[in-house]
DNA sequence: GCGACAG
DNA sequence: ATCTTGTCGC
């Protein structure tokens, strides 16, 4: 495990941050694929784990896994440095790109701007959406907008469930998107990303 | 300086 | 996130 360069981390943030967009990118009318993705720790592995669900139906398209060696330890701000080879790997192999992608992680609702979804939607140059089940700055409001720095970032749908903007969606379409697939008080694409990489990771302790 | 801190 | 069985409750 090799110590990370915190002032290298940072910056790669800024500049991640700097490239994000805070409005729609795609026509939200258009949306047909929708994935979700996960990540589960075993020993040293990192297993990622993408999802392509029928934005439509909710239902399961595809699946795939990408486990790689875990090079960082975890440390507030930085989680994208621990998970995202592993996230991005997963999503490489779907067959079909999703026209968003669903990360459990925060996106500008971070110190710098750039949370895990932000930062795989700039890397991937595709539209996401952050969820955390917690939060990690700001405050929320009155109406349920989440605020930072005087900026309307994020929403709290409902305790456990915090929308946080990730790249190429705007607030409103994020709200919209996330309240359609929130089914079992989790994003489906999140729930099921999460328990293909629990199985992954049980099968490989068999071994 | 002190405490908090996504997964 | 992970270490972990049974158990309380709808």
């Amino acid at each position: 495990m090799v110590r990370i360069d915190l002032s290298k981390a940072r910056k790669a943030q800024l500049l991640l941050s700097s490239k994000a967009v805070k409005h729609d990118i795609i026509d939200k009318e258009n949306i047909k694929v929708v994935a979700g993705v996960d990540v589960a720790f075993l020993k040293g592995i990192a297993i990622g784990a993408a999802v392509n669900l029928d934005y439509e139906t909710l239902q399961l398209l595809e699946k795939k896994i990408f486990s790689t060696r875990i090079g960082v330890p975890y440390i507030p701000t930085y989680l994208a440095f621990r998970e995202i080879g592993a996230m991005i790997g997963a999503v490489k192999k779907l067959e079909r790109m999703p026209d968003i992608v669903i990360v459990d992680a925060h996106g500008m609702l971070h110190p710098r701007k750039a949370g895990e979804a932000t930062h795989l939607g700039v890397v991937l140059r595709i539209p996401s959406i952050g969820v955390a089940k917690s939060m990690l700055v700001g405050k929320v409001d009155r109406e349920g907008y989440i605020v930072y720095k005087g900026e309307r970032l994020g929403y709290k749908l409902m305790e456990g469930v915090y929308i946080s903007l990730g790249h190429g969606i705007s607030l409103e379409t994020a709200i919209e998107i996330i309240k359609r697939l929130c089914i079992n008080n989790v994003p489906e694409p999140t729930r099921l990303a999460h328990i293909y990489a629990t199985q992954e990771k049980k099968a490989l302790m068999d071994i």
